[in-house]
DNA sequence: CCCCAACTAGACCCGTGAGTCTAACTTAAG
DNA sequence: CTTAAGTTAGACTCACGGGTCTAGTTGGGG
């Protein structure tokens, strides 16, 4: 008996989707050769074929692989909005540093890059990944803000618009500055970048005296 | 005598320029033929290596070319905050849906896209829009927003930060809603996001009681 | 009117990369 | 041991597209 389907000797497929996205990532998709993807991955091309017969498929698995652990990542940073303590701000900076944190990981970024420059080719992938990973992560942090409304902590009205706007102001200022995911953002930088954000955020959203 | 050095018939390289952006816009760089390029121009296949030598440059040329229709539409808009009124609010408004507008435009989402995905091949390119125009617009919104701070309008000791949060804010929302540039945004959904986002801008930098 | 430079249509060369095929090898299962 | 599924290296086909070349056309400046 098998454990799952095991088919052949060792299960190469997990081997193979990472060096895909690794060579998709570096080279972009119309640049990145199979046998590149083969030999990164150091496996026969004819094997590359047999799992995914195609490379448009073995893209598209790639990216769907990379979505599930992006997902992952930020709902566990958005989680720790659970633990909100008594200081709102410290907690708010902290969970906004890790979701910087998974948007400056090299992955994401390339995740971008694959997903902007290959939308008109692929237009299912850029639905997978909003249905798959943008709003789960938007529905969370508004979830969790919504709780934090409701013990007057925050003044929102609209939960979907404040994580909406959260997550632009964590967001936005990271594109420039990482040259669309070129540089590397030092942890100060991006401690600085999250603290203003968080900052300008609960200033708009404090209730007024 | 010819007024700038008009060399040949008429000149094509406009035609090529134009035409070549279109296509890659649509094809994306290694997708598009060069062969696609010179019938959308009009114009025979030598022609255009006689113009650009090259793929490459020519690509280089073209997007070098909406860049700075880009930088010039974006400036139009900011500097509309020079003939601030007397409701701050609604100039900012009015700003911003102009910005947005840019933002929302094809051309600006397919450059974006090519951006994005030729960054690794072409990162001069990158460097030339930074510096060519995400920078000027950012500063120029910078300068504007330290008048009506100085002016007592609205309370901002950093103007470049809070620029930076402004664009964040505005632009946030629309990659999103618009499916990476796929989906065009109806011009009351564009109103919506810009009030908000001004919205909540203010209310973040307005002084406190 | 003539000439030259740019232009045109289209054939052409050639490197490249997706996908196939083969023949031999490896290993897990029976 | 035998079998069969999976793997491997590498040769192979084939379509495609960048770039060149040629021979002929066009139109404006002198």
């Amino acid at each position: 008996m098998s454990p799952p389907p095991d088919r052949g000797r060792i299960d190469k497929r997990k081997d193979i989707l990472d060096a895909a996205f690794t060579v998709f990532a570096r080279e972009g998709y119309p640049q990145a050769r199979v046998d590149q993807i083969a030999a990164e991955a150091g496996v026969a091309k004819a094997t590359v074929y047999n799992h995914f017969g195609d490379k448009a498929c073995l893209f598209r698995e790639a990216i769907a692989a990379l979505s599930e652990r992006a997902l992952a990542r930020n709902l566990a940073a958005v989680a720790r909005l659970a633990e909100a303590g008594d200081d709102l701000p410290a907690t708010l900076t902290n969970v906004g540093l890790h979701l910087v944190d998974c948007y400056c990981d090299p992955q994401s970024w390339a995740l971008r890059r694959l997903l902007y420059a290959e939308t008109p080719q692929f237009p299912d992938l850029l639905e997978l990944t909003r249905v798959g990973v943008a709003e789960p992560v938007t529905q969370a942090l508004a979830d969790r803000l919504a709780r934090l409304a409701l013990e007057g902590h925050i003044d929102i009205s609209d939960p979907a618009l404040a994580a909406e706007h959260l997550t632009a102001l964590l967001n936005g200022p990271l594109e420039a500055r990482s040259r669309f995911g070129t540089r590397r953002i030092p942890r100060l930088e991006r401690k600085a970048i999250t603290e203003s954000a968080v900052a300008t955020f609960l200033s708009a959203f404090t209730p007024r005296p």
